[in-house]
DNA sequence: GTCTATACGTGGATAGAC
DNA sequence: GTCTATCCACGTATAGAC
């Protein structure tokens, strides 16, 4: 006596299942991968679940691309805010990046793919762009955090560090997944920290 | 009276046809885009006859990214070697990468997307790998040359010096795909520049 | 070597029963 | 809302004619 119907779910509790199925799939085998029917299949739903909760594919990854590429990252930079010393607090910034990418490669690999292809699409463009934005945004904020509790003074604009911030931790870890050479990446880590906090403070 | 055959031609003058016709597809839409079908049309020549140029598609894409990985971006940080000023060399091989990017941003989103898929792909990691670490040795061997001209002495690793540029670029490049920001991709350049030189010089 | 025709699978999407 | 069945376009690959 196995019950025939599923249980009832809200349409949004049913996206937030396949959106994380997903992530699964993409995971293993890329972007290429999810058809809706490894998707469907994976959130242990029929193929037709698919088209009620999403109207299409391309609205799947719209939705995806938002709830992922959110997905705070931040977090690493908070600690920014914290150390007195600039070069301590990058270095850490960046090796704890590098740990994270170093304990999840299939996740960050995914996010790269997902990044391409939001700066590809003409209708997710704005999302690549906001995304990239609100990052270096974050990172701005911890350093004038930094500076305004007393850390010291920077000589150098804020967000322009920000920015070049960003930009070494996306270099460090994109040559990290593609030379997977532990060695190499803390040596730039350890090299960006000393030039990047020599730069930008007094 | 039009001719019902086609020239003659030989197996490689073929297979560069059509790597060359995936090249362009895949510069409009991405890895996705390049079917079979796609690539042999976009090349002229019926898709049947994809499959006595290359057993398989895979058979095409490990052609493909021997051939692209290593397309001379290289060139560009031949400038280090001459230069005797460090950060001015710095800055004007990170302002032509960022030009030629911004010139032909879909060819390098393409090369990005490429690069992820080899180093996803098992059986074409090892590609992604060589091909980085060839072009951190060609950095290399720029800043020795630099230094052994009497450019000057370098008070860091030359290797780890490459290894930042490289991930330098690779940052800005990215950045710059993501967010369109011309501004902040020069001012990254500036900061970089400035901050590796002073580090890397007494 | 070159091309046509075709087999065969997969994928996105829909209609309609429950 | 949930599920099954199905349509149709597309994709890879092969067999075999020329």
């Amino acid at each position: 006596m196995t019950r025939r119907t599923r249980e009832h779910r809200s349409a949004a509790e049913r996206r937030e299942q396949l959106l994380d199925a997903a992530v699964e799939v993409m995971r293993e085998g890329g972007i290429g991968a999810a058809s809706t029917r490894a998707v469907a299949e994976r959130a242990g739903l029929p193929q037709g679940a698919f088209h009620y909760c999403f109207r299409s594919k391309d609205e799947l990854f719209a939705a995806l691309l938002e709830r992922e590429l959110n997905a705070s990252l931040g977090q690493v930079w908070d600690a920014l805010a914290e150390v007195r010393d600039m070069e301590a607090s990058i270095a850490a910034a960046l090796r704890a990046l590098l740990d994270h990418v170093r304990s999840d490669p299939e996740y960050h690999l995914l996010s790269a793919e997902l990044t391409d292809m939001a700066a590809r699409t003409p209708a997710l463009a704005h999302v690549a762009r906001r995304e990239h934005t609100t990052y270096v945004d974050h990172v701005d904020r911890m350093l004038r955090r930094w500076q305004e509790s007393g850390g010291g003074r920077l000589s150098v604009d804020s967000r322009a560090l920000a920015e070049a911030l960003v930009a070494a931790s996306i270099g460090i870890t994109s040559a990290w997944l593609s030379a997977r050479d532990d060695e190499a990446a803390h040596a730039s880590v350890a090299l960006f920290s000393s030039a990047l906090a020599r730069a930008a403070t007094p």
